[in-house]
RNA sequence: GGAAGCAUAGCUCAGUUGGUUAGAGCACUUGCUUGACAUGCAAGGGGUCACUGGUUCAAGUCCAGUUGUUUCCACCA
């Protein structure tokens, strides 16, 4: 049912209504025709306790353009949506909340706490999900998946079975990155590093020997409890004799050795370094050199363990002022400088980051990133833009074995069993708890979960069916094609599916890797919760509509760079929606009931072929700017023909066929006429539709339907270049015209001449075919003539003349014309001509230019060196006729 | 410490594989209620494409260096 179209563009009145349509039409979901090429993109999967931000809204538009664009164009398209269970993020916020009841999670207790994390998950996790489908998202949201469902939790057992059965996975006792707020580890690619003042303190260790002391520098003074060492360079020859000595650690009274380790940077402080094996991931390394002990002398809460009595349940800053204290008043330390370092931190809660020995379980990364190095060097894997495959192959090649234990309630349990009696320890897939095999004593499963990255490198084939490889969904939609991301999330992410993906499907898990920017203010400052200077998406859809805001996210921007986003970007874009909204409403006032026909050519006249062969012009840069992701040039290629080529020009040229006055248009000029307007808007409105989909929507189901259409836009053909649509010397006629009537206005405007004082134009050109009656109407709407006539040589004196390439026009103005302003503007403007003329010739007189540059390169000079002599030639007779 | 990006009009940015007189939006100036749209129309001003050198018939575009700036990675106590 066609729908008039309200004055005004209000996106409130359709877009959700719209939305509705196309859910219950099931247009989202993949086609059934099993001959068609199938498109697949997974979701990014949204934290379930994530609100929608700037960010997400990039992304999914992005995704969403790509995914509309391929099922216009007869691809059976899949988008997966989904949610991630965020191991650490949800835990802490649900901590958070158990907090403000005065409860902990030792209180509840956790089964407790996994009852009110599902029931978090029930409350929240939808939320975003319904915020996404407000931005015109066309996932198959049948197929929504979830990190922890059934499915998902099968494929993690499965790979973690299968990777330890094959080695890659081992349970050891490193130094890990431990967070004292979360109380659990966290991977190196968790650790957020900032510069922090601090100190550097420089501390005696006497000699057990009586002889003297060695002095070490320090910025965590409080570790000395937990020395079992002090390392000098071998090669520094202020400590040639110190070596194999043993100091006594001061408060502590322990005995340790004086050893040699290349590891010591001899520039650095004293040349002399106390080990801490237990709290520094290199002094863990010296240590494992030296067979030293590790003690630890701190708790899981970053506190001091009762082995210490002075210091005993101090937080690790107080225990450090008080051992400071204490050393100086011992005269143990010698010197205090400033000194600034990075500290780690945790990029969950922003606490200092405690290194600290535990056992963990570890992925061997070696072997995996081998094969996805390759994939990417090979080419089967691309990076858009390229340059980010330099990142992955960075971090892919220095690789360090991934900690995947978490010390965390909330994820999938690790699939490991531990026998209560002996010490045995088997890994299942089984659910259900096995006796010990050696002993047949009760086993528990190991307490701890794996890391949230763990689920979602597995996302692009658990979500399809794996490990279930004869699943219909996998096999018919994977590989994917393009994973679309920001880059900041490569490393913890897209690296890890593809290792992921070779590794157990066997196969690439995508073929493209679409990488987008970050969201910046209006200043390019990030968008943060601390800065306060976020804008929410949603309020943005509420006040200008999605389509705005997915316009003012995609326009001007290219991939793989950061946006700016502003007030100024999204009034424009809903000014251009606007624009839109009223050419269509122009076009339907005009427009008879039937039905849009493909353009006969022996019917169309030249503004019809003029306007149809930059259509197809555009057609076909805009499909090539789509098909290299090239989204926001693609884009103002539209905004452009729209506005400049459709609106200020066809529409315009449209009238004269249009306002049939004393019924001079013949009924067949006037329907080619209006059949071109609708059959290019329709065109427009396909091409617009990926992009600003509810807009072209409405606009379309209130056109009549075009030949082979659907009743919905996302579900009809997307236009395709028709070379039988292109009239090049039709068009370059139509051009002269356009030309000579943008001149007519340019002189017009520099005389300070009204559009109500209409003039007549006369005509010299060796065109007359073009500029004859045919062109009359359109001098007379666009260039404020009363008439136009064809004439040979100056009609009369005092005329303005106008010269362009392919005509000279004389505007009769009588005393309005001052004739010495003439005549100079004449020769300014012959000077610019001649400059052109000379810089062209000595361009083509160039042996190199002519032999060396391609011929249809010399050929548009020669071209343009002609038109240029043309108009010197009309300039210098128009000179001498203001002199004659 | 290592690496990458960016530097183009007053502002925000496009500018494909080198090939017209370097573009857009916003802002600015001037004139217009022209039968879809004043959320509009028309005309205009504004740029030594950061700097230096090189390759080439030809450089905003490719190469090297310099400066400024942003980001990522590493984490020497």
């Amino acid at each position: 049912m066609r729908r008039e179209l309200p004055k005004t563009y209000n996106p409130a009145d359709f877009e959700d209504r719209i939305y509705a349509e196309w859910c219950e039409n099931k247009y989202f979901k993949p086609s059934d025709d099993t001959t068609k090429p199938t498109y697949t993109i997974v979701i990014p999967p949204p934290n379930i306790t994530g609100q929608l931000h700037m960010g997400h809204a990039l992304n999914n538009t992005l995704q969403d353009i790509l995914i509309r664009y391929k099922r216009m164009k007869g691809f059976a398209t899949l988008w997966l949506p989904g949610t991630d269970h965020a191991s650490i993020a949800t835990e802490a916020k649900i901590v958070e909340v158990m907090r403000e009841e005065g409860l902990t999670k030792d209180d509840v207790g956790r089964e407790e706490f996994l009852r009110r994390a599902w029931d978090w998950r029930k409350k929240y996790g939808g939320r975003i999900i319904e915020q996404l489908k407000k931005l015109g998202s066309s996932c198959d949201w049948d197929r929504e998946r979830f990190t922890m469902d059934e499915g998902c939790s099968r494929a993690v057992k499965e790979v973690f079975v299968r990777l330890y059965e094959k080695g890659l996975i081992y349970r050891g006792e490193r130094i890990i990155n431990w967070c004292p707020h979360c109380k659990t580890s966290i991977s190196d690619a968790e650790v957020d590093y900032e510069d922090q003042a601090g100190h550097l303190w420089h501390l005696h260790y006497p000699y057990k020997d009586g002889s003297g002391y060695v002095e070490v520098a320090t910025t965590r003074p409080e570790t000395m409890l937990g020395d079992t060492a002090v390392a000098v360079n071998p090669n520094d020859p202020r400590y040639a004799g110190c070596v194999g000595k043993t100091v006594i650690l001061p408060l502590v009274g322990r005995e340790i050795p004086v050893i040699a380790d290349e590891y010591v940077d001899m520039e650095f402080g004293t040349g002399a370094v106390k080990i801490t094996p237990a709290h520094d991931p290199n002094d863990f390394e010296v240590g494992r050199r030296h067979n030293l002990p590790i003690v630890t002398c701190m708790t899981e809460d970053a506190k001091i363990t009762d082995d210490y009595p002075a210091y005993a349940g101090m937080d690790r800053y107080e225990a450090r002022k008080k051992i400071v204290a204490d050393l100086e008043k011992l005269g143990f330390l010698s010197e205090v400088e400033d000194h600034a370092h990075n500290v780690g931190t945790c990029y969950r809660c922003k606490t200092t980051v405690e290194p600290r020995v535990s056992m963990q379980w570890f992925v061997k990364m070696e072997p995996l990133a081998k094969p996805a190095i390759e994939a990417v060097r090979h080419g089967e894997i691309k990076f858009i833009p390229e340059r980010f495959e330099k990142n992955y192959f960075y971090w892919m090649e220095n690789i360090r074995d991934w900690c995947i234990s978490r010390q965390l309630w909330w994820g999938h349990k690790i699939p490991a069993y531990y026998c209560d009696a002996c010490d045995k320890m088997v890994v299942t897939k089984s659910d259900e708890a096995p006796r010990c095999s050696s002993c047949g004593g009760e086993m528990r499963q190991d307490p701890d979960t794996l890391d949230t990255w763990f689920s979602s490198a597995l996302w692009p084939f658990s979500t399809l069916g794996w490990p279930d490889e004869n699943a219909e969904d996998l096999r018919r939609f994977y590989p994917t094609n393009t994973l679309v991301t920001a880059y900041d999330i490569i490393t913890f992410w897209v690296s890890r599916m593809i290792f992921s993906a070779l590794e157990f499907t066997g196969k690439r898990p995508f073929e493209n890797v679409l990488i987008h920017g970050l969201i910046r203010d209006a200043e390019g400052r990030k968008m943060s919760k601390s800065l306060g200077n976020g804008v929410d998406p949603l309020e943005i859809i509420e006040k200008y509509g999605a389509d705005a805001l997915r316009f003012a996210l995609i326009t001007g921007n290219s991939p793989g760079n950061d946006i700016r986003f502003s007030d100024e970007k999204i009034e424009a874009a809903r000014i251009f929606a606007n624009k839109l909204w009223n050419a269509a409403r122009f076009v339907l006032m005009n427009l008879d009931n039937n039905e849009i026909k493909y353009p006969d050519a022996s019917t169309l006249s030249v503004e019809d072929k003029w306007i149809l062969t930059r259509y197809e012009e555009a057609i076909a840069s805009i499909t090539s700017a789509m098909e290299r992701y090239e989204l926001g040039v693609a884009l103002s290629n539209i905004y452009d023909f729209t506005w400049d080529v459709f609106c200020d020009w066809y529409i315009e040229l449209s009238k004269p066929s249009l306002m049939n006055k004393d019924g001079a248009v013949s009924p067949q000029r006037s329907f080619a006429a209006k059949n071109t307007l609708a059959f290019v808007l329709t065109g427009i409105l396909k091409m617009l539709h990926p992009f600003m989909p509810f807009i072209t929507e409405e606009i379309y189901q209130s056109l009549p339907r075009q030949e082979g259409d659907s009743k919905s836009i996302m579900v009809s053909p997307y236009p395709t270049y028709d070379e039988a649509l292109t009239f090049s010397d039709d068009a370059e006629s139509m051009e002269k015209v356009i030309d000579a009537i943008k001149a007519v206005r340019a002189r017009r405007a520099e005389m300070n001449v009204p559009v109500s004082s209409k003039a007549k134009l006369y005509i010299e050109t060796k065109r007359p075919d073009i500029f004859g009656a045919a062109a009359e109407p359109f001098f007379m709407r666009l260039a404020s003539a009363s008439g136009t006539q064809l004439c040979d040589g100056v009609p009369e004196a005092n005329a303005v003349r106008i010269v362009t390439s392919a005509a000279t026009i004389y505007i009769p103005m009588g005393e309005l014309v001052d004739l010495a302003a003439e005549k100079k503007r004449l020769l300014t403007e012959l000077e610019k001509n001649a400059g052109e003329i000379e810089r062209l010739e000595r361009k083509l007189s160039n042996e190199g230019f002519i032999s060396k540059a391609p011929a249809a390169v010399v050929e548009g000079e020669r071209a343009k060196l002609k038109k240029h002599r043309e108009v010197k030639a009309a300039l210098e007779a128009a000179l001498k006729a203001l002199e004659g």
